[in-house]
DNA sequence: TGACATACATCGGATACCAATGTATAATGG
DNA sequence: CCATTATACATTGGTATCCGATGTATGTCA
């Protein structure tokens, strides 16, 4: 019943779209920019990031690219595709939408006549 | 796949306890009330509605009395808690901090130098 | 008479997130 | 030198959540 993993339902996808928006990036770096954007009020763990990473690119929205120059562990890159930002678009869009009915809800205006 | 369907998971007992904030009333009218507030944006299944009720019942947040004045079915109209309307409020903070960092992420500054 | 709205309820299926676990490399500090 | 921590990939199984389907029952309206 925790909380805030009950409430990132539903954005994984769009999460990780809007920080390849920006800048290509792998994996790992993904998981911490967005806790970095977030102020570290959403923690992206590996059990979830991994298999969202590979279902946004077995959809096309991403493609990657294995990064071995250097030292250390090899990356695997990830970049946006054209479609893929068409998708975040439209997701981004639909996040205003639930969670403007979402405030509106908690704070709305009761209906006149209850019960 | 539904969209709405996911982003509506850990929302849906705030959404009934913010309703029940403001005036007592029966399950069906809850959802018909969550969907009005919302203009529709949010849809409230029986199949959602009557485990969400009875687990809030379950846990003290709100308490339940058969209504059979009048013709018609027999309703059972609910009213928050003390202890509901606590954790409705500490609730609406939670999705404050988490609708915030949704909205840092998606709109939100790149980090400087990438990859 | 049939369709629709109201009003309660349960169950099973689909899906999503994540803790746990595993492998591997590099850096840091005691 | 050795343990710990950080980086970096990945899978699996458990659990929780929502909802479609289904069922029962009453009242209204065309």
């Amino acid at each position: 019943m925790n909380e805030s993993r009950e409430l990132i339902k539903g954005n994984t996808q769009t999460l990780v779209l809007a920080v390849l928006k920006d800048a290509p990036r792998h994996g790992y770096a993904i998981a911490r920019e967005i806790e970095r954007r977030s102020e570290n009020a959403l923690k992206f763990r590996e059990g979830t990031l991994y298999p969202v990473l590979h279902g946004l690119e077995r959809d096309g929205l991403v493609t990657s690219q294995w990064e071995t120059e250097g030292g250390g562990r090899a990356r695997k890159v990830y970049s946006l595709t054209e479609s893929g930002l068409a998708e975040f678009a439209r997701r981004a869009r639909t996040w205003k939408q639930f969670s403007d009915a979402i405030d509106l809800v908690i704070g709305g205006e009761p209906h006149a006549q209850p019960i």
